[in-house]
DNA sequence: AAGCTGTTTTAAAGCGCTTTGGTTAAATGT
DNA sequence: ACATTTAACCAAAGCGCTTTAAAACAGCTT
């Protein structure tokens, strides 16, 4: 059904229809309701093309899905889902399946250029992001997921990194352990960078030397934590405490110290970050894990909706986030042993 | 830049243009070269919003992404977009927050009567799906990924649950055990009712009695498969052997098992269904874990493929297709304990 | 040289909607 | 009673493209 035959059996100009569907004032508000009620009892819909067309609009986000870490993509999303549930705005996913970001220039290029969407958002950027640029250059809106280091002005959502490396660590330190690894994220990526200074600022508040060895980078994989776990394990002296980029390197480390026959939250203490996923809980591990937590469905719905504002108007300059990280203790944490054998 | 200003610019007709750009057959070989080329060099794309108007084609394969399972969701979809790279084919996800497929209903039907997408992706059929039948009532393309048992003629692409299970548990069966308990998926769903029925067909071969209180449905979580088995290797007799549905599922177990003190492949033999996951791999498990084995990523490629052919008009009752599945066992596997106390 | 054929190009219609710039009818003011 | 405002509705233009139907052109015949 077309606009212009509902219209018709309405006995109405396809003008008042569409602003009766609207919501302009200019239509009687009893004629609105019966244009309301109609449209569903005839199950007409505005032809979504058309309207884009005329409007200029294209009533979708887009978000650019890479090849590796689609756990935490997947929420992240599905948060984006729960918040543009309602309005009339799609998410558009697309593919690639390259590991750096500066591949994907050509995919945010033609999603900007092509009109399929109104928005995009820039995942995990490094500190001088070309896709920033490139969006920034093209003026097309976007909003960063992550920080950068960039000039350009562009809004952001983050959550607090550093800080919650920084408290991890620091608690860690509080109970004595000196020899702490950490297991980060992918080099280059700013929220990995900002980890590595919240860790080494710990360090240095504390008075305990900076030993680069310590920290390794690398993708979020059960079998990265349980390599490299196995690995620092296996040095004399022995580190005493691990933190763990996410959930899935936490697996591994687990494993790791338990295959080395160490107790967790004795012999070795571990805290990771969780993102918060329905799957896999913290409080479910043994021993239960303590962890930086911060929801990433939370900030996917956020996301969206500061996307909204952005195409509302509101100027990205203004639209910065930094959210603080919860740190939980559980039992995977307690005081450094006093003596290391190995 | 507009089609016409760039035709003015190349000195041709938008007609000429358009057709030089799409690939028509009537336009000569050298303009089209010269077309094409300047479209690269002045960044001439046409407006999809009015393309996709004027050609009554969405460009987009819609999917519509539940609240549980995400961790499938998104290799499923990492998969489609692989395949649909280089297609000029968006993926197009819309929320829900509900758990029933029922409820989803009006999201099927917005989505195909909106015109924002060609054709949709049905997950997790159930064996007579509302969804599908709406579809088919709408005469709107749609691939099922699963199997329903409607009598409406519909593509769909699924692996051999049933198969899949029958094999593991008669795997079992043949070392010995006897008390094997299955952690199948939610209820409902036609996959678990397959699952259901192949850990049966392998009993009743075999000559085992069939006892339901062996077998558990509910959501592929770690906690799930933690509590299910906890309380599972407290009965008496104990159970010897699990199946379990995920690989988060079975992450639960392993830790059930080992907070009893117990043995993975020694005192308990444990097979689990693993899609094939970046980050979570069963042989990286200890005991590595033995599995029934299907990538959900090359599903997701496959169906997008299969959504291709649909839309390029091959009829949906031709496109039917069970994957079989890998049986790889692992350490996890073993005898059954000869003599089982509690 | 006119007619015919096949190739290449173009003018113009139209996809289904929103919105500008009206018109008409009713309400209000003088 | 007439002018003026306001409320409610409408005709038609136009968003940027594809595609139908027709025109222009070139190459051959006869």
């Amino acid at each position: 059904m077309k606009l212009k035959e509902f219209a018709r059996q309405l006995g109405l100009s396809p003008t008042t229809v569409s602003r009766a569907l609207g919501g302009y004032p200019e239509v009687n508000e009893k004629t609105r309701k019966r244009v309301a009620e109609e449209a569903v009892r005839l199950g007409y819909r505005p032809n979504i093309n058309a309207v884009r067309l005329v409007t200029g609009r294209a009533g979708a986000i887009g978000v650019v899905m890479g090849r590796t870490g689609e756990f935490h993509f997947a929420e992240f999303m599905s948060g984006m889902a729960e918040r543009l549930d309602g309005e009339d705005i799609d998410i558009l996913v697309s593919p690639t399946t390259d590991r750096d970001s500066t591949d994907e220039i050509p995919i945010y290029s033609r999603l900007a250029t092509s009109g399929r969407v109104d928005a995009v958002i820039v995942h995990s950027p490094k500190p001088n992001d070309e896709r920033i640029a490139l969006l920034n250059d093209l003026g097309f809106p976007f909003l960063v997921h992550g920080r950068s280091e960039t000039e350009v002005p562009h809004a952001w959502l983050d959550i607090d990194n550093e800080g919650a490396v920084r408290r991890a660590t620091s608690h860690l330190l509080d109970l004595g352990h000196k020899r702490i690894v950490m297991i980060n994220g992918p080099a280059g990526r700013t929220f990995s960078l900002h980890r590595d200074k919240g860790y080494r600022d710990a360090l240095q508040e504390r008075g305990v030397a900076f030993d680069p060895r310590l920290v390794a980078h690398g993708h979020f994989t059960d079998e990265l934590g349980f390599r490299l776990a196995r690995s620092y394990l296996e040095q004399s002296p022995r580190p005493t405490a691990f933190v763990a980029g996410s959930m899935m390197t936490v697996l591994g480390v687990y494993r790791a110290v338990r295959s080395r026959g160490l107790v967790i939250g004795r012999d070795i203490s571990v805290i990771a970050h969780d993102d918060v996923f329905p799957y896999l809980t913290p409080e479910n591990m043994i021993p239960s894990l303590s962890a930086t937590r911060s929801s990433m469905r939370a900030a996917g719905a956020r996301s969206a909706d500061l996307v909204l504002q952005l195409l509302g108007g509101r100027p990205a300059s203004e639209i910065h986030e930094l959210w603080p990280v919860e740190l939980i203790l559980r039992e995977s944490t307690g005081p450094a042993p006093t003596e290391v054998r190995i």
